[in-house]
DNA sequence: CTGAAAGCGCTTACAG
DNA sequence: CTGAAAGCGCTTACAG
């Protein structure tokens, strides 16, 4: 059936239907301003059909100029539940479009915009910073789109950004709200974290500011009983004391309840506490655990929509800022 | 600069070099048997920098048969915290081999063979089971591997299997070595789930059979404190009374323990509790969960070991089982 | 040691 | 309405 090596090509789908690679090419990819007679267009998916031609994409990306994948790249984050979610649903999302995603890591130094060349792919979503001087030459690279930076406020062009800040700002607008006037916060050491921490704290600060509350007494621990309860007596015995904790995430949140126990204390009469991802066993932490969601779908499909836009060379949709975000009120807060 | 269009060519460079685009693909791959004056080299490799030259992936791809990818296909699963870990590993291992990760969502009925013919792969990793005649095509089509089967018992050539099975019988190991004769199960009802249950509950049955325990009483939940609560009901007044729970994972064991609370029994007293997949929030549960954990770097090490190896043309490596799993114990069983 | 040339499988002006 | 031909950017026998 092939004419060699074993594949098919469109020149044996051409041969079958009687027809040129041309015409074959023009009822596969349904080419504007084509007039085919249905009859033959029947006779080419049959010869299609018959012999289970599919375009090879490798070389339909060469003559093209551009393949049908989003470059993911991604730095040394860990992958967190939210960001898991949100590929998961990306993925989805992508293939409504006819494009997969194709996965790489990007180790410091290494340049996007080679990898860009390289790749040639039909949008990058790079998670992180990209510096302007590589944005241009991406851009100006490829007709292809450049698009997101997850996490970074929104400075630059076809940015996609949860926004972090507002995150924080959210977990003390509820505590304010509950009546706590002195807060804590409970956050990561580690630097892999330090772009998420420090926005959310700012996000955090800024509020207590708008609110008049005190700057909140910023702790940074590991995740140990022994460290929460430390920090959670820490803050019960300062002057004045502080009542309600905003943490960095719902594992930190659940360490300060496992501390608070271990300490004798309990959620929320003594402590308060706030989390953030609403983690599956977030509901089932004695008390359950009050945090913030961020919305994998809505933060998804925000992000295929850009890809969508940017690729047919529309503006930018406008992204979602509290859309992404929702309270999730339970005990300890 | 370039030649034309704005993109750096091979060809550019073999100009800037004084050589001709054969020398300069032998140098940049450094292909054996050829010898080049070190100062060639030299030149190509400088022309390279200077003209931040990058081949274009997709004509090496048209042209090799193959890209340098690993298309990882997956069916409608949830994308669970251990997979987006192992994925996370994954992205890593691979990227040591120079591959990226592809991913692609798979929906019924489309074929996985005309997926692979279209992205002409690296290698395969396909979730899920995958029927012979496909495989053979697979294998037939190309030159490349496909390979794994993440969660299925491992029938096939190739196959990764995480042994969820094996999962199961852990967990009843050790309750029974906490002294534990009657057990319970405690599982998703989403047929979703269905594969890694089936298999994780059948793992448990047999190690009750062979330790002499009573068949475990399997019951279906939701993800409700009232749902558990009935469970736990259920479970304490049954005559003779179910002493520990298997949890399906660290979800369902959380609930239980919650429900157990709010039902005024305290664990590992009145019932015992085993879960799966050490979520980050397990250790902070009230009791501490004793879980298993799936250690997403040995199957990620695996999988890439799997790659290697089926691309290099050389046998699997043997597929680790208990060295995969690890049995974490804290409070609750 | 080096280069001219073929060819991987598509798409798309262009000419009829 | 249809096809012959060029060309996307590589790699690799092959010939010197």
């Amino acid at each position: 059936m092939a004419s060699k090596g074993g594949r098919v090509t469109a020149l044996d789908v051409a041969r079958a239907a009687n027809v040129s690679k041309t015409t074959v090419s023009y009822v596969l990819n349904d080419t504007p301003h084509q007039s085919i007679p249905e009859e033959t267009r029947q006779r080419v998916l049959e010869a299609v059909r018959e012999l289970s031609y599919t375009p090879l994409a490798t070389a339909r990306a060469l003559r093209r100029g551009h393949n049908d994948t989003v470059l993911l790249v991604m730095p040394d984050w860990p992958l967190g539940r939210v960001l898991s979610l949100v590929l998961d649903d990306l993925t989805g999302e992508l293939a409504n479009l006819g494009l997969a995603l194709l996965m790489r890591r990007i180790r410091k130094g290494q340049s996007l915009a080679a990898i860009c060349r390289e790749v040639a792919p039909a949008a990058v979503i790079a998670l992180g910073h990209v510096d302007e001087v590589e944005q241009q030459e991406i851009r100006g690279a490829g007709i292809f789109l450049s698009t997101a930076v997850l996490s970074y406020p929104s400075s630059t062009q076809n940015t996609v950004s949860v926004p972090q800040d507002l995150i924080g700002s959210l977990q003390v607008q509820h505590l304010a709200a509950r009546g706590h006037r002195h807060l804590g916060y409970a956050g990561p050491a580690d630097p892999r974290f330090e772009a998420f921490r420090d926005l959310r704290i700012s996000g955090a600060r800024q509020a207590c500011q708008e609110l008049g509350l005190d700057d909140p007494d910023v702790l940074e621990l590991d995740l140990t009983l022994e460290a929460a309860m430390e920090a959670v007596r820490h803050w019960h015995h300062r002057t004045p004391s502080v009542t309600a904790i905003i943490a960095y995430n719902d594992e930190f949140a659940a360490a300060i309840l496992a501390g608070m126990r271990a300490a004798g204390l309990s959620a929320p009469e003594d402590l308060a506490v706030i989390g953030v991802d609403n983690e599956p066993l977030a509901k089932f932490t004695i008390p359950a655990l009050t945090t913030i969601d961020q919305k994998p779908d809505v933060v998804a499909a925000h992000l295929a929509q850009v890809v969508r836009n940017g690729i047919s060379g529309k503006a930018a949709p406008k992204a979602p800022r509290t859309e992404a975000l929702e309270l999730v009120i339970r005990e300890s807060a």
